[in-house]
DNA sequence: ATCCGTGATGTCACTTGATGACATCAGCGT
DNA sequence: ACGCTGATGTCATCAAGTGACATCACGGAT
């Protein structure tokens, strides 16, 4: 055994989690996360760079995911194709966990930092894909319209899969919502 | 005259968007800004929630003007085409001010917890224009996503035009990115 | 077997952002 | 002349975040 207790990120992701979800993310302090993880604040900051970082943490594999999908579309995929593949992608990551989904989306939306957060990184997932279109030959401004349009349709398609009381796939849900955004932008 | 110079949320305002352009946004103390403007920290939170939020005091009335534009166009305008009107309003209230919109960009763009805030300015225009849409009796998932990919459009557009060496209206670029938008969702 | 480097953690001190409680006082209406 | 009000100051305090340095089990090198 090492001489500490293994899995110190783990254990502080967890309750950091369970106290947010207990009390609320503005009543919890970084010392009373590091102590139900048996760690002292100081090595919270050394594995999370704030305090809402420790709730992002599989983002950036996330956004691997889906870009490595849009990558694998055929060269004659669309823009808009290629993003499609990357929603499915998500649809796959995300839809699998509804229960933890539903939770950890309650604890950010109660709140604005958090918010902000999850919005900057969806920004930056944003800023992959448009990327990932211009290394395929799209051009610029293309790119950033295909990617905006992509992200959009994941986050109303999201939030509905996650409220919706009933239990559609959310790789329907996606799909269905990427057709109504066709059909809106369709009209003269 | 009164007990002190009058006009403290403005001389605030400058004082802070000076000191964040010559030495940075993380290099600017609250107390600096206040002691520019001849108050002090404590005043500056009362003006201010917090340090980022001096930078974006125009935004309530931002989002107001977009919309009622939104609200102005006719009833026999299409989601899309209400959203339209409501870029056309953001690009004239953008447009006219070209070198100032630069300046606040470029210090937004230096800093994550200013790009936080910004974007989550954006979401809250996105969430009012989609309240606006349904106002209309569009239905709930296409007032979203019209709003969102209205958003995404807007943010592109400004992106470029402020980028853009060239001196092409925002309004136009606007429209540009808009008709670019439909062309790449039209595709199969 | 001993020594040493390394990495994960702790300890301490400090700056800054943010907030609550209370004091001050010019100007205004009565 | 009086008292109220609103804008500001002062003070105390907490929590987030960071830098500097100490500690010490472990694992490899000698």
């Amino acid at each position: 055994m090492g001489r500490w207790e293994p899995n110190a990120s783990a254990r502080l992701r967890a309750a950091a989690l369970e106290l947010y979800v207990e009390r609320g993310f503005e009543q919890t302090t970084v010392a009373e996360i590091a102590q139900r993880a048996g760690l002292t604040a100081r090595t919270f900051f050394r594995y999370f760079a704030d305090k809402r970082e420790v709730l992002f943490d599989g983002s950036a594999t996330f956004q691997q995911h889906l870009v490595s999908a849009l990558d694998s579309a055929p060269d004659s995929a669309s823009p808009m194709q290629a993003v499609s593949a990357a929603l499915d992608a998500a649809a796959a990551m995300l839809g699998e966990r509804r229960e933890f989904s539903r939770q950890r989306q309650s604890v950010i939306a109660a709140n604005a930092e958090l918010r902000e957060r999850e919005l900057i990184k969806m920004a930056s997932v944003s800023t992959a894909l448009a990327d990932a279109l211009r290394r395929r030959g799209v051009a610029d401004a293309d790119a950033r319209l295909a990617a905006e349009a992509g992200v959009g349709v994941l986050r109303v398609a999201f939030e509905r899969w996650v409220t919706h009381s009933g239990d559609r796939e959310l790789s329907q849900v996606m799909r269905e919502s990427l057709a109504q955004l066709k059909a809106l932008t369709a009209d003269r």
